[in-house]
DNA sequence: GTGTACGAGTTTGAATACAAACGCGCAAAA
DNA sequence: TTTTGCGCGTTTGTATTCAAACTCGTACAC
């Protein structure tokens, strides 16, 4: 009767979801719904619907999305001690402070990246060359291969994180930047026009670390962002704000 | 039996809760009970414990055990598809990174109060040396009053970051910020002794947001973290990491 | 005709119940 | 004496249940 005949009288064999991965799927799921925009902005949440959807109990959905609004995907408006769970709006200010906060969250670890040792940077180095140029090639040729422009960008960042972040950076990084996704799919009609900019501002970040400036790699990684905003800022203008009314 | 006569027989009578409080109080009050080192750094937290200690059931317990993780306050151990939930150890690796992050993030903070129109920056600016002005006396008269110390300077952080920062910035820093103070109340022995040279950086911080320089603004606000972290540093490999082993 | 009050439905918050998995200890056999 | 296997206690993950509060609609009164 339910999702998948997993319910009424069968609670024995849930032994394909072993214990303990209910709320990682969930919070999967929901993130995918929202980053896709299946979850319209500003929308309202409701627990027993997602539940309903997902074939779980709302204990785990819940959990899943205390996770999400740590993210700041979803947000808590309160109301006369009432609390209900909304989906982000998309707008210009808050790309603003997203993109910022990334960039310099970023910045901060271009700047670690570039104190590495030699052999360290020069791994990383090539790491970043070999996406960097597979975003050259598309930014080129123009074949854009759908998801992979968002692949390959997620990519080139994260490999900077990964390389130099510790525990906390790396959490605060992968929970904030998954985000700006959810502006590059809504807005990114043309943004292709614009990735050969793009590419051009990784180069200076590569340099800058393959030179070991710290500073330089900061604001190369800062500037990346920043410009990110503004190429943005002009499709959120022409398009209009998603879900803040 | 219970705690405060609340449980057994009378769940009708749960209305001086509120209906939604719940969450929060166990929040703060695990919060505290970790800033404080009642409970361990490194120890392992079960959840029906807590739930007994604080006098309601392990749903609401569960919840703020999660917002505790993602501020990093609770680190959750993964083993064998089982997760445990830790009290964050307090090493000088972690001291390291967290004080980089928070100053980077208040850097940001300082970056854009500095841009403010001119009377929001001096109204600004008076709250923030309104502040410094009682840590400058404590510093001179050396009358710790006890708890003080920590709010006031937590208190000319927050200043800034509240006259700047949008919901983002705002829900981060609100996040990650009270963890430098476990560090400060484990190992502030002899912080007094510290102090007027962190009270000579705030005057740096303030007189950059006086002049509208955002760069000068923001260096200002890292160092004064970052030599922060230079001051702790000391003291924890002089007394010893707390919870790694 | 408009405003207010009451009640049903919806939705979240919290508690409890239950199942699965980890860890430890004890016992038995080699 | 040592090692291995089994079983029980502990703890977390998930479901279900129940209560409280907010919303909205309708009806009644002024």
């Amino acid at each position: 009767m339910a999702t998948t005949a997993q319910k009424s009288k069968a609670p024995k064999k849930r032994a394909a979801a072993e214990h303990g991965t209910a709320i990682n799927a969930a919070f999967k799921q929901i993130r995918e719904l929202i980053v896709y925009g299946r979850l319209s902005p500003g929308s309202w949440i409701v627990e027993a619907e997602l539940s309903k959807k997902l074939g779980m109990s709302r204990t785990p959905v819940r959990a899943a999305l205390q996770w999400l609004q740590r993210e700041g995907c979803v947000i808590e408006q309160r109301i006369r001690s009432k609390s209900r769970m909304i989906v982000a709006p998309l707008t210009r200010e808050d790309a603003s402070e997203l993109y910022s906060i990334v960039g310099h969250l970023e910045g901060l670890a271009g700047r670690k990246a570039s104190g590495l040792p030699k052999d360290q940077r020069s791994k990383l180095v090539g790491d970043m060359r070999g996406v960097n140029a597979k975003l050259r090639r598309i930014a080129r040729t123009r074949e854009l291969d759908g998801e992979n422009i968002f692949d390959l960008d997620a990519e080139f960042h994260r490999v900077i994180v990964e390389a130099s972040a510790g525990p906390r950076l790396m959490l605060m990084h992968s929970g904030i930047k998954p985000q700006t996704e959810r502006y590059w799919r809504f807005y990114s009609s043309n943004i292709i026009d614009r990735l050969e900019v793009s590419v051009r501002e990784h180069e200076a970040i590569i340099s800058a670390i393959l030179n070991g400036d710290a500073d330089a790699a900061e604001r190369a990684l800062i500037r990346n962002w920043v410009n990110g905003f503004e190429r943005l800022a002009q499709l959120i203008i022409a398009n209009g704000e998603r879900g803040s009314w």
